[in-house]
Parts: C-alpha cells; sequence; structure tokens
DNA sequence: CAGGTAGATGAATAAATTTCACTTATCAGG
DNA sequence: CCTGATAAGTGAAATTTATTCATCTACCTG
C-alpha cells in the first residue's frame, strides 16, 4: 500500500551525490558527515534492492541503472520542494554560502563585512576560506577565485586584477633599498608556493638578468608570506590591491615600486543558479559595489 | 538550500488523512497509533506554519490552503511512489486485507481459506470480522457486507441472496415442532440486533397473523445466535445458505421449512481501485470462483 | 614506500518518531 | 440532564531510526 517508507533522506542524499558525484562533497552541501551519507544510500539501495553507484576506490560513479533513476526521480524531487516553497508561509532561513582565498577573505572581505551585516541583518553569511587555488570547494553558492582566465561553465564576475610587489619590515628599509636590486641575492626571498616562479618573473620584468636569489622561502598561505616579511624574515612578493591595508598601517614597506603584473584576477563565481535565491545575487551586488568594480557578467 | 526537511513521512499521512477526513482511520491504513498521526500533521503544519486541517471535535476538515495543498502534494506523492515502485527491484510484500461479518467469515470464509493458502502462498491476508454492517471499515482493500441494495460508488460483485430459517437444538426438534407455530409464542426467540423485526417479518410471511412472541432476545453477532439456539436456550432465526454448516453437522436443526427470503444479499466491495494491485483481483477472483457466483461486475 | 584521501563499516551516541496514559469536547441514548 | 462512548489533543516515556565516531581498506601521489 505505501510503497516509500522513509527514503526521502535517502533520495535527496542520492540526488545531491549524483551530482556531486562525492559522498564527501554531498556531507558538506547536506550538513552531514561522509558515513551519513554512505549510510543512507546504503540504505536507499537496500531497500530499491538496486545498487545506484558503482564505489570505485576513491571515486563513485553512476551505474545505469542509477542514471535512469537519477533522470526519474530529481525532477520529481525539484517539483515537491517548489510546491512545499510554494505554499510554506515559513520564512526560509536566508543563508549565502561564500569560498575564497584566506588573504582575499582576511584582508579585503571581512573588514567590510560589517557593512553587509548592517545592511542585510536577517542573511546569514558563511565563510569558508580556502589556502590554495587548487582546492576548489564546489559545494558554496559563490567562490571568490584568483584565476588567469574568465572560468567557464558557469557565471563569474569580474572583480580586479592583482600585481605583485616586493615589501619588507619597515625598519629594514633604509639599509634594503639603498643595497637596490643586489638587496634579493643576499636575503631570503618569501612567496606563496602557488606561484614559485614570481620572483623570477619579477626580475625579468624589471630587467633584472641573471638572477640569483640566496634562498627562497614559499609558504602556503599569503598571509604566512606578508607576516614573515613583517617579521624582518626577508623581502617578500606580496599582491596588490590586498595587501594595501599593511602598507598603509606601516606593517610592510614597499622595498621597490615595479609591481609584476599577473595575467590572474579575481573573480567572482556563482555556483547556485537557482534564481529564486535572491539572498545570492544580493551577497553578488554587495561584493561587486563594496569593491568598486563595474559588474559585467559573464 | 534545502526547502524540505524530513516531511515525508508527514505528507504520506497528510495526503492519507486528507482522503480519509479521519485521523483514526489514516492510523489504521498506516499502522500507526492515531496519536502518532496526530503529532506528524501538527509538525507538518508547524514546518509550513500553514494550518491544513480546522480540528472540530470529532472530526477533521481541510483548510482552503489544505485542500490545495492537497491538489498540489497528492500528484506529487503518486508519481514519486510509481517512479519508485517502477525501479524497485525489491519484490513487494503482497498482502489483501478484506473486512467481512463475523459470522460470514467463521462459517464459510475461513474454512475455505486452506483453498487460497494453497494457491497463493506468497500473498499474505489480513482478515478483519466486523459485527454489525454499521461500522463501516473502509480502510481495508475489500469488504464482503450483507446489503439490500448494491454499493455504489465502489466496484461491487454480486455474491448470493440470504434467507433466514428458524433453528433450534436437535433434542428439542420432537417436542418443539409437533406444536407448530404455537411453539414460537411459548419459548424465548432468538435474532441478531440488526434485523430486530426479523421474526415478526417471519411470521407474516407464512401467514401466522398476529403474532405474540413470548421473548425476543437480541445478539450482537450471528455467531452468539446460533450458539444460544444450539444450547437449547430458544428459536432462532438463522441465515441462509452460510449456516449450513451447523445443519449438516447436526448442531442445529431445521424447526419450520419455511424461509424468509429477505432482499439482503452479501456483496463483495473493492475499495483499493490501484490496477498495479494484482493481488486484490485474485483474491476477487478466488472468493467469486469458492461460493460459487457467476462474476457480475456492477 | 610513506603520506594522504575517499569511501566502508560497525558500535556508540544522538535524534527523531511512536506509543502510552490521560484530558477535552461532543454526540447518542435513556 | 445525565451516562457512556468516541475522536482528537498532549506531554512524557519508550522505542526506533539516524548520525557520528573510531577504524579500516584501497589506492593514488610523490
Amino acid at each position: 500500500m505505501l510503497p516509500i517508507q522513509t527514503p526521502m533522506r535517502g533520495l535527496r542524499c542520492f540526488c545531491v551525490a549524483a551530482e556531486c558525484l562525492s559522498f564527501k562533497e554531498t556531507a558538506k552541501k547536506l550538513y552531514l558527515t561522509p558515513s551519513a551519507v554512505s549510510h543512507q544510500i546504503k540504505q536507499l539501495e537496500e531497500n530499491l534492492n538496486l545498487q545506484l553507484f558503482e564505489r570505485q576506490t576513491r571515486a563513485i560513479v553512476l551505474t545505469e541503472v542509477g542514471k535512469q533513476f537519477y533522470l526519474a526521480i530529481e525532477p520529481l524531487m525539484q517539483q515537491l520542494a517548489t510546491t512545499i516553497g510554494e505554499f510554506s508561509q515559513a520564512e526560509r532561513m536566508l543563508e549565502v554560502s561564500i569560498s575564497m582565498p584566506e588573504f582575499f577573505a582576511s584582508e579585503l572581505f571581512v573588514p567590510r563585512l560589517i557593512g553587509w551585516s548592517e545592511q542585510y541583518a536577517n542573511i546569514n553569511l558563511k565563510l569558508e576560506t580556502v589556502k590554495s587555488r587548487r582546492d576548489s570547494p564546489k559545494y558554496t553558492d559563490l567562490s571568490i577565485v584568483l584565476s588567469g582566465k574568465k572560468p567557464v561553465e558557469q557565471v563569474a564576475y569580474d572583480l580586479f586584477p592583482i600585481s605583485y610587489v616586493p615589501a619588507c619590515n619597515p625598519q629594514q628599509y633604509q639599509k634594503w633599498h639603498s643595497k637596490g636590486y643586489q638587496v634579493l641575492e643576499q636575503v631570503p626571498l618569501i612567496l606563496h608556493q602557488a606561484r614559485p616562479h614570481a620572483w623570477h618573473q619579477w626580475a625579468e620584468h624589471v630587467g633584472y638578468h641573471n638572477f640569483q636569489p640566496k634562498q627562497i622561502i614559499q609558504l602556503d598561505s599569503m598571509f604566512s608570506v606578508a607576516r614573515a616579511a613583517q617579521q624582518g624574515l626577508g623581502v617578500a612578493l606580496v599582491p596588490l590591491p590586498i595587501s594595501n591595508g599593511w602598507f598603509t598601517s606601516g606593517s610592510l614597506q614597499r622595498l621597490f615600486e615595479q609591481e609584476l603584473l599577473s595575467r590572474d584576477r579575481y573573480y567572482l563565481v556563482r555556483h547556485d543558479d537557482d534564481p529564486s535565491r535572491h539572498e545570492i545575487q544580493l551577497l553578488i551586488d554587495w561584493i561587486l559595489q563594496s569593491f568598486h568594480v563595474t559588474p559585467e557578467a559573464l
């Protein structure tokens, strides 16, 4: 009489997992542990007596029936959710999730966040920072990413380009600056491990050929890079404009004026394309406005 | 991000309750207690922040939004169930529920049930007996009912008519029969409370006017009526053909040959009209065949 | 071959649902 | 105008179900 017992959670899990093709990401999206997702999908498969996923060692792929089941179930789930949403009088908990590089977050985003929370006190915000541009946390509604080209496959907004400039402890500035470019072969050079050749590119850019740095220190976050320079460890290549705060506060001093213009720009990428989630557009608009960039959708 | 948290059970409850307009019957259909149904629907209403039912004292009615919600949700639930059913490789637990009068069950149905369970060993059967024809247990797939006219609004199959015949303890037969109809004014007359005037109708039928019974005993089940007559309490009006077993076994003796033909017939009524539930049709066919009646659908 | 990651698994724990015992309000009969 | 019976509502207890936690396995990477 009742063909479905309680597979609702399982079905939700399945639909998300069929999109992510990863239990780990599914778990993040659903605010669960990967274990819970695994249990639920296993149970769903047992209920249906069907294998929906083929478990490979570190990945999952939909079986043939799994694909068909997804195509059959997903629209229904969508409709159900929409219908319930239409009737529901409960004010939805508005929340936007966004991921961005640590340094962008600490230097630009968080300091201006007070403006957001005052203007949109009813919208919750979930900020997730990533160390490297390589880990792609697709489970947030938005991402700010540093990339050499506009991300395709998603809606992306251009923010601004970055350039790199040598910076050091202000107290060491006089001594080091007077030595000219030579100092760069006498003190440790600090940079982010994501751009290991940035110092050589900078040297090339300013016409300093046959560049032989004494030591290069790669750190895994730009915050560490700036911090290391500030502590007097050596000379760091720090990004502009997002490091401006360090210069205006006097924590760092520009050692040379020459900037390395990179092809990299910050882009704001939207992953969730649900048009009814107005709060996402609000955050997009606020980011574009707050960082003084003309919004140009890709 | 997820508009539905876990309202699946609640939605199922709601759909059934919207059809039954009774928490009690909903509970029976879903194998729950009425309290559980009440809790679930209350929770669903809280989730949606909508009042779906208006609670009257002993009944519930759908509110206006409740009606609309039902119309919007029910087809989706149906589709979801159908889709899952199509994919599910789990062999469905086949079960048919049927309700019938106690006496019909004990005299005709149960004795022949061995044939059913041998032929369809994989189909479970749930038998529910009712004392009076007044309580209508609509929550079974099938019902056998005694009625003066063919039930409308449902698929009904004609089984057979019944007549009533006076019966008594075999040991008292000689003494009582020799007295003729007069004995009926000297010993207690026993009948089912559902037909309190049956004895007077019988008397009228045989041309016994000015009938003045000494005492009439109404019992609430035909089994009690037959049992009382068998014990020698008095003369009972027992139904044919379903009491035949009592006569052939010698437990009861027909006191007079005259039968009261009633307009009442047994009908087999189908409540669940899901055409995919083949097991229901199997039971219908088996009943029609086992009781030697030509199947004529209404 | 060590280090790290995605997933699986089963026991322990947390959270949900169901029942139970009791209450309210009303209807039907006497 | 009672009395008994019925349908539904409630809150706490009890049970069932879901989630996490701690481990394991397999495998990719360097």
